[in-house]
DNA sequence: CGATTTTGACCCGCGC
DNA sequence: GCGCGGGTCAAAATCG
């Protein structure tokens, strides 16, 4: 079977450009490195465990959907600004990264949550200008940049920078497609380029590589907005490795390093247990980001 | 057959 | 203007 999801993909892609020859040969297991492989693809095999919380994008579009009044609808602004998408509320919640205290998620959310209700201000003010025009998730509802591919650097798009480990990047539910590989340089690791497969007209990209600094740990950077709701559950061929790597199949339980209690995100339905094996790092475009304008 | 990964090629922003 | 490097495309291979 190769029920090794696309983590083992990731874990695998993410070995240094040096090793990439014989990851699809065989694999070794004797190496700490490889070690932790196999927790992470562990933590893979069990594709139907739901992480009471997956990531913070996740959670950010579950909370500010859920302030959102039309909730299932996709609302896009006249300026084409999703308000709800987590790339924007990245940036919004950038521009108040300065008072915000370092990676602290119990502060986090309270700042969220009050973020949320500016944009529910601001989205009902647009509601009054602006008919939705569509009731489901759906392609015409995408802001066509004028030119037909946008080449705009990322590093100048709005984008959330989440350190996460192999746990929460398994706790990812949305359905990612690889579509690209590349070799960073500087890194040993290449980054790997994931587009949302959930929708067609999606333009939600996630970018998966490996720390540089702590092989544990994986960089991962959302861009672009989910058009559509998070799915239930994992679909079953996301992600799926083709590769005829061995399966390892030793199951190793899933250490939590971090049970802290989180009170305010509970409200949610989401138990932070791994707040601090996740960093999340607003990144916000300096450029032409009038605020949280809409 | 449809969905995915792989991977080389291509595009283009950006720094010099 | 040029080259580098990051991001994307798309064909081929693969799998369920």
């Amino acid at each position: 079977m190769d029920e090794d999801w696309d983590l083992f993909a990731i874990v695998r892609s993410c070995q240094p450009a040096t090793n990439n020859t014989t990851s699809n040969s065989s694999m070794p297991s004797s190496s700490t490195s490889d070690l932790k492989v196999e927790l992470e693809y562990d933590a893979f095999s069990f594709p139907n465990i739901v992480h009471p919380i997956t990531n913070e994008i996740q959670e950010l579009n579950q909370l500010f959907t859920s302030f959102n009044p039309t909730n299932t609808t996709t609302t896009t602004s006249a300026h084409g600004i999703n308000p709800y998408s987590p790339t924007h509320m990245a940036k919004c919640i950038g521009q108040q990264q300065n008072h915000l205290p370092p990676i602290n998620s119990s502060s986090i959310w309270p700042n969220f949550v009050q973020e949320a209700s500016t944009f529910n201000k601001f989205h009902n003010q647009h509601n009054q200008v602006q008919t939705i025009q569509k009731q489901e998730f759906q392609a015409p509802q995408i802001i066509q940049p004028q030119t037909p591919r946008s080449r705009k650097r990322k590093s100048q798009q709005g984008k959330m920078v989440c350190h996460v480990t192999a746990d929460n990047l398994s706790a990812d539910l949305w359905a990612w497609r690889k579509y690209g590989q590349k070799p960073i340089k500087g890194s040993p690791y290449p980054r790997n380029y994931y587009r949302c497969s959930s929708s067609k007209g999606c333009t939600a990209r996630k970018q998966v590589e490996r720390s540089n600094t702590e092989a544990d740990m994986f960089i991962v950077t959302y861009t672009g907005d989910h058009n559509h709701p998070k799915p239930t559950h994992r679909n079953s061929l996301a992600g799926s490795t083709r590769t005829k790597s061995p399966t390892i199949h030793q199951p190793t339980s899933i250490s939590c390093q971090a049970n802290n209690a989180n009170s305010s995100s509970s409200s949610l339905g989401a138990s932070v247990e791994e707040e601090e094996d996740m960093e999340v790092e607003m990144e916000t475009d300096e450029e032409g980001e009038e605020g949280c304008e809409l």
